[in-house]
RNA sequence: GCCGGCGUAGCUCAGUUGGUAGAGCAGCUGAUUUGUAAUCAGCAGGUCAUCAGUUCGAGUCUGUUCGCCGGCUCCA
């Protein structure tokens, strides 16, 4: 029989007859791999394990440490499912169920909602199916058959679905009493699947368009190992702890509320001292950065917002017109167009380029219900806002330097990861296609001279031109957009923008707009989830408190507040009549970086006890030593350790 | 906006088949004077989100509006 050379991943080679399966190839390398073994991966391909091998190959064997055996492990999870469901709802449609980052979900056409009755009950089921430890086996029929197929039994969407693919013959797999066109692959057999739970179930418009029928889809997470299930729930747990919500409120950092309204935040004394922290150090940067920084009111007349366009394509998110001495005038929901007639209010030369003008902004946009989140998604937020007014050839090298920026001021809150996205022109886009490709050339060689990785979305950019986005990733691990660099070709057009070139020549000013934070809001919430509420010492809206262990040294500890007040540390005192060990939990709870504990030893020897937030007791230091070392760690702007999440 | 869930004291939550609302923490008062994560006692605190309906009677059942949560869609 002939022969194959099997390629490993660790460097050897060895022969196998041809046509061997991965199955087989897993099972002489140990038992316990082929007990594991999910699927196979073959010339860079994954297949089942029940695929055969005839030709020479490099060939992995695939189980759920790997990202592609956990894809295939939550697909065929989906599949078990939609089995469980269409057995328990005979009239459930199916739509699609991939696998997503933990996890997978099916979208189902179901008469009634499932509600979570329903899930405990297709749980269930799905635990019986998984018992039979049926094999999963794949068929391929021709397109016209497999649409009759689905036609006769009224799976609408999966005739949409195949009727959008090509020519080629489609794969059916089926395990059990379960049929699904699917690409695959899929685990060998139900019964590896041993711990699972149905997380949630939503609606979901069918490929996401609002204009189709609302599906009705299911979460669930599977895992070969019980324990890992535990884990993950468990994590799931401690995310929860870290949300920017719950924080928020048992930090005292900020409260959204009924009585003011949906998506207008207030920011709490606690929340304000970080404010005030990020945007003081905002300006401070700016400033020592050739930005200039400028105000502007939160209302205009409607007619600026008419000439910008704003009134047309962005009206859906803006509030209605205010209505003064007969004029109208808008609730601004962007801060160009004031940047823009601050530009117009004088000539400038060729020798004033570039302008820098950033301000933080608070702009108003008309959400929908639905998805406004806590502070990460709001209806009134501030935008850490500029406006860039470059000559063309100078083009290039104020993306680098914008960049450049980006990255320090992230830097310095202590944000190194980063999702970067380089969206290119859409279809519909206005300017000249010539300057959109310099514009993009610029802004990718932006990237490339920063060494971060990035990724383009081809036909993402704005109409009005290309953009760079920032993603920062949150404790839960959705990714919010912060950072955005966006090139624009629309409003200097629109309001006629010019400058005086060397040669006399009137020249339009290329526009960038960019904000690094994105919005203080927004970026407050992914920093309270960042560090769990435990902020970097030089953002604690407490840095010291300071606890008397009993009445008769509240005097002194007084001074000693005093002492750090002057030193422009933010410190407060707790003269409660309790007991230390309470007030040291009261400062804990808050997470209040220092606590200085004060007694008789301490009060005599102008000193206190430091004792550090989540470490404990550090020693005795003199109150000048205490400044000093309290000082060093504001300045450095450090970053705090973090507990891990567990399982990370 | 769409699908589902939820809304009880400042906070976290109990509240049986419909029968006049409960705890812990926080707050206030008093006692206690304390050495590294909760001292003790007392007091006060609620139009059960809102409006309407069913009922002899609604926190509990039905509908409305508002808000929140998980998604979809959209975005800083």
């Amino acid at each position: 029989m002939a022969q194959v050379q099997i390629q490993f991943p660790d460097g050897s080679v060895r022969p196998y007859d041809s046509g061997t399966t991965g199955y087989e190839i897993a099972k002489s390398i140990s038992p316990r791999l082929a007990k594991v073994a999910i699927a196979v991966m073959v010339n860079g391909r994954v297949r089942d394990l029940s695929y055969p091998i005839s030709s020479d190959a490099p060939v992995g064997i695939l189980t759920f440490d790997d990202a592609a055996g956990r894809e295939v492990f939550w697909h065929s999870s989906s599949h078990i499912m939609a089995q469980a469901v269409q057995e328990l709802f005979p009239d459930a449609k199916l739509a699609i169920g991939p696998p997503i980052d933990e996890g997978w979900y099916y979208d189902f056409d179901v008469k009634k909602p499932f509600s979570p009755d329903d899930l405990a009950k297709i749980e269930k089921r799905m635990g019986e199916i998984i018992a039979e430890d049926a094999t999963f086996s794949c068929e391929e029929r021709d397109k016209q058959a497999a649409i009759d197929h689905y036609r006769e039994k009224g799976e609408d969407y999966k005739v949409e679905l195949i009727e959008d693919l090509g020519d080629e013959a489609l794969t059916f797999y089926a395990h059990s009493r379960f049929e699904d066109l699917c690409r695959g692959p899929h685990i060998p057999r139900t019964g590896i699947v041993k711990a699972f739970k149905l997380i949630t179930s939503s609606g979901a418009y069918w490929r996401g368009d609002e204009k189709r029928p609302m599906l009705q889809r299911i979460y669930g997470v599977s895992y070969p190992k019980k324990g890992m299930l535990d884990e993950y729930l468990h994590r799931l747990e401690e995310a929860k702890k870290r949300d920017h919500r719950v924080i928020g409120k048992q930090l005292e950092l900020f409260t959204i509320g009924e009585d003011v309204g949906a998506g207008l935040v207030l920011w709490l004394p606690r929340g304000a001292r970080i404010r005030n922290q990020i945007e003081n150090f905002w300006r401070e940067e700016h400033l020592a950065n050739d930005y200039d920084l400028v105000f502007s009111p939160h209302v205009a007349n409607r007619d600026l917002w008419l000439q910008s366009g704003h009134a047309d394509f962005y009206s859906e998110n803006m509030y209605g017109a205010i209505k003064v001495d007969e004029r109208e005038f808008q609730l601004k929901p962007m801060n160009c167009p004031f940047h823009i007639t601050m530009y117009k209010s004088r000539l400038w030369s060729y020798r004033d380029l570039p302008l820098r003008w950033a301000e933080l902004g608070t702009v108003y946009r008309y959400e929908r219900p639905g998805v406004l989140h806590g502070l990460m998604r709001v209806r009134g937020f501030t935008q850490d806002d500029a406006h860039h007014f470059v000559a063309r050839d100078h083009m290039e090298d104020e993306l680098v330097w914008i960049l450049d920026f980006c990255v320090h001021m992230l830097k310095s809150f202590g944000f190194s990861d980063y999702n970067i996205f380089l969206s290119t022109r859409p279809e519909k886009a206005i300017g000249d296609p010539e300057d959109w490709k310099k514009a993009e050339k610029g802004l990718q060689s932006a990237l490339e001279r920063s060494g971060l990785p990035y990724s383009i979305d081809e036909g993402e950019g704005a109409f009005y031109g290309p953009k760079i986005d920032i993603q920062i990733k949150d404790a839960i691990g959705r990714a919010w957009q912060c950072s955005t660099i966006q090139f624009d070709f629309s409003l200097p057009e629109r309001f006629d923008m010019v400058y005086t070139d060397s040669d006399g020549q009137k020249k339009r000013p290329f526009m960038i707009h960019r904000a690094l934070l994105g919005s203080v809001e927004r970026f407050f919430g992914v920093l309270i989830e960042h560090y769990a509420g435990n902020f970097p010492l030089w953002l604690a809206p407490t840095q010291v408190k300071v606890l008397p262990i009993a009445d008769e040294f509240n005097e002194y500890c007084a001074k000693v507040v005093d002492r750090l007040k002057k030193e422009n540390i933010r410190a407060s005192l707790d003269s409660r009549s309790e007991k230390i060990g309470a007030k040291i939990r009261a400062a804990e709870v808050l997470k209040v970086p220092y606590m200085f504990v004060v007694g008789g030893r301490e009060a005599e020897a102008d000193s206190v006890a430091v004792r550090k937030h989540g470490t404990g007791d550090i020693g005795v230091k003199t109150v000048d030593e205490a400044v000093a070392f309290l000082k060093a760690e504001i300045e450095s702007r450090g970053i705090v350790e973090q507990p891990e999440l567990s399982g990370n």
